[in-house]
RNA sequence: GGGGUCGUAGUUCAGCCCGGUUAGAACGCCGGCCUGUCACGUCGGAAGUCGUGGGUUCAAAUCCCAUCGGCCCCGCCA
């Protein structure tokens, strides 16, 4: 028998024949070779049954004193999570003693050899039982978690979907090229994370936020067509579904119409699907301009897996005695509501808290009306008479029994919070399909959004992308109308990918940043490279990016980014295990030139 | 930066409103017994900075203030 297992050899006494969770009834009478952890174990004194785990899943050893004494010393002093290795016969379990919860319960190891590779300490949270251990200690302890049935599983449906997108890509003549970490910082968008550069001191890379510009050059540079899984990193506050380190994949074309990309995407998430989940996509996903997104839904990534769509009624009211609609009405401004169905009730108390909330956020205001039986009922009820009640009973579609939630004021503000309601509502009372698999491209976005913050025009998507040829001459009068070539794939109220044509005229693109308020020399110096790229034969390219770790989400079905990942970051952007980020010793700072001031 | 919520054995929680024995339970852990279990059973045992600091009080897990941390959200995230 082995011997007393106290040098820790680091290479196995036997090499593997099986894994654990794969083994069945048709390998009984076969000699196996397994590694795994210790899940459980029962001692009879005697006879001792132990759990072995892998990847695939467990398997009951039988240690039979009687068989091999040796083998039983073993099993008695083994405890939960040692990492052992045995060897034995597959056998049928015998009548009566089959488990029909596991794949592999109806057979069993009758084990003739083990031995410790490995003891453990008693593990801090049980790796097998209930997931409802507090996350801060799963991620201290990670390397167990990660053990768990659920992040086996999700990990490796992310991989199988990350596979689909590699196997359907390279299928259709994409070319996977990595690009640069370490990059330049550059304006606009998100606050980025630097790296100081020892040899240049004083001076910083940025880390990228997204490939963006390398990939347009890779089209300068002739790749046509290119994409890569591409880390990308944002210093901002974390949510559920935002890291500041995540992945994109990230694709760009030389010369493509949006169609062109929007196939091309489908037929991507289409072979994600299938491999992650072996499903099949209906195709092509509808398609919705960015206006409508916002007026039906209030929303420019819609969760189309239930109704409960905004009403526009700003015409019903038009003339109205009611002052505070009367006022908004002469401002120009507009009114919208929500018809809640009979099945939908909220209570008074609800409906106060909904105001509240609603004031606390906008400083707007929301009315609302009951439309019972016999007649309309609440506090401002009063106010309407019979002709509006009958173009709003008409415009929003009203049944006896519904609620009518009304909020006015400028559409820009008041869509979104009655799309932010609708989607609040829609939790409450379980309005959406859970199955259903609501694919939405949504289009037409607009180029510029005025910004009162900053007092300027700022990109909805960046500053490369390109606004619709259409729209061109709006750029000098009205650019806040101009459409951009962009567009959005949104699943279930989630963005999963954007993206866009771009610029690739030194002249449209200068003119663009010209609008932003970035002028000339300031462009020159921090875009330069771009814009002398595109002097130089740039073809017309476009492309998207997709979020990876929401489309691991998704097709895991979680509502935590944590979930799909194996090492993420806390809310205040730590990690837990190693402790990351840490104070670093004084010669490293002195080396970057760099001082620390608290 | 702001709002909400949670923090008590290794783990999951109760106790906190309404201050007053030795702070409990389950699982896990340690030891004994046990040859067909699979959440094995059974007998016994160990295990706590009640997140931290301050305050009120004769007395604080419990009340008050501050602070740290986890989670959710707003801001932020082209």
């Amino acid at each position: 028998m082995p011997e007393k297992n106290n040098s820790f050899s680091p290479l196995p006494p036997w090499p593997r024949t099986d894994y654990c969770g794969n083994l069945r009834a048709t390998d009984a009478g076969r000699e196996v070779a397994l590694w795994g952890w210790v899940a459980t174990r029962r001692d009879h004194g005697g006879l001792v049954f132990i759990d072995l785990r892998d990847r695939e899943g467990i398997v009951q050893l039988v240690f039979n004193p009687a068989h091999d004494a040796d083998a039983h010393l073993v099993a008695s002093a083994a405890r939960s999570e040692y990492y052992v290795a045995v060897k034995g016969a597959v056998v049928m379990r015998r009548e009566g003693t089959v488990n029909a919860e596991l794949p592999t319960g109806e057979i069993e190891i009758a084990v003739t050899a083990a031995e410790v590779l490995n003891p453990s300490n008693a593990p801090p949270f049980p790796i097998g039982g209930a997931e409802n251990t507090a996350e801060e200690v799963r991620l201290k302890y990670r390397y167990l978690d990660l053990r768990r049935d659920g992040m086996q599983r999700n990990l490796r449906r992310r991989h199988q979907a990350l596979r689909g997108a590699r196997d359907y890509l390279d299928a259709n003549g994409f070319i996977e090229i990595e690009t640069p970490i370490l990059f330049r910082a550059t304006p606009e968008g998100a606050r980025d994370y630097l790296v100081p550069s020892r040899v240049n001191p004083g001076k910083f890379y940025a880390l990228p936020q997204s490939p963006q510009l390398l990939k347009q050059i890779l089209m300068v540079g002739g790749f046509d067509r290119y994409y890569q899984i591409a880390r990308c990193f944002r210093d901002e506050d974390l949510r559920a579904n935002r890291q500041p380190e995540f992945s994109q994949i990230d694709i760009e074309m030389t010369g493509p119409r949006p169609e062109d990309i929007y196939a091309m995407a489908e037929g991507m998430m289409a072979s994600i699907y299938k491999f992650a989940l072996g499903v099949e996509l209906a195709r092509p996903f509808p398609r919705m301009p960015y206006a409508e997104a916002i007026e039906r839904f209030g929303s420019d990534k819609p969760d189309l897996r239930f109704g409960l769509e905004l009403k526009n009624l700003t015409a019903a009211f038009a003339g109205t005695a009611f002052k505070v609609f009367a006022d908004v009405l002469a401002r120009g401004e507009a009114i919208y509501a929500l018809a809640l169905p009979a099945e939908c009730q909220l209570s008074r108390r609800e409906l106060d808290e909904l105001i509240e909330s609603i004031k606390s956020r906008q400083g707007l205001g929301l009315a609302w009306v009951k439309i019972n039986a016999d007649g309309w009922q609440g506090p401002v009820a009063k106010f309407i008479n019979d002709d509006e009640r009958k173009r709003v009973v008409e415009a929003a579609g009203l049944h006896i029994g519904d609620t009518l939630l009304m909020v006015a004021g400028t559409p820009g503000k008041v869509c979104p919070l009655l799309g932010d309601v609708r989607l609040q509502l829609g939790t409450k009372f379980n309005l959406r399909d859970d199955a259903a698999l609501k694919f939405l491209w949504v289009v037409d976005f607009p180029l510029f959004d005025y910004s009162d913050e900053e007092k300027r025009l700022v990109s909805v998507n960046h500053p490369f992308t390109a606004p619709n040829p259409a729209d061109l001459a709006l750029l000098d009068s009205r650019p806040l109308d101009a459409r951009a070539l962009a567009y959005d794939m949104v699943l279930n109220g989630q963005e999963m990918g954007g993206g866009s044509i771009r610029i690739h005229n030194a002249e449209l693109q200068l003119k663009v940043f010209e609008l932003l308020g970035i002028p000339r020399d300031e462009a020159a110096a921090k875009f330069g490279f771009l814009l002398d790229a595109l002097g130089y034969g740039a073809p017309p390219h476009g492309g998207i990016a997709f979020g990876v770790d929401r489309i691991a989400m998704m097709v895991c079905g979680t509502d935590s980014l944590r979930d799909v990942m194996a090492f993420p970051k806390t809310q205040k952007a730590v990690d837990p295990m190693s402790g990351a980020p840490s104070e670093v010793d004084p010669r490293q700072l002195r080396e970057l030139s760099i001082k620390v001031a608290l």
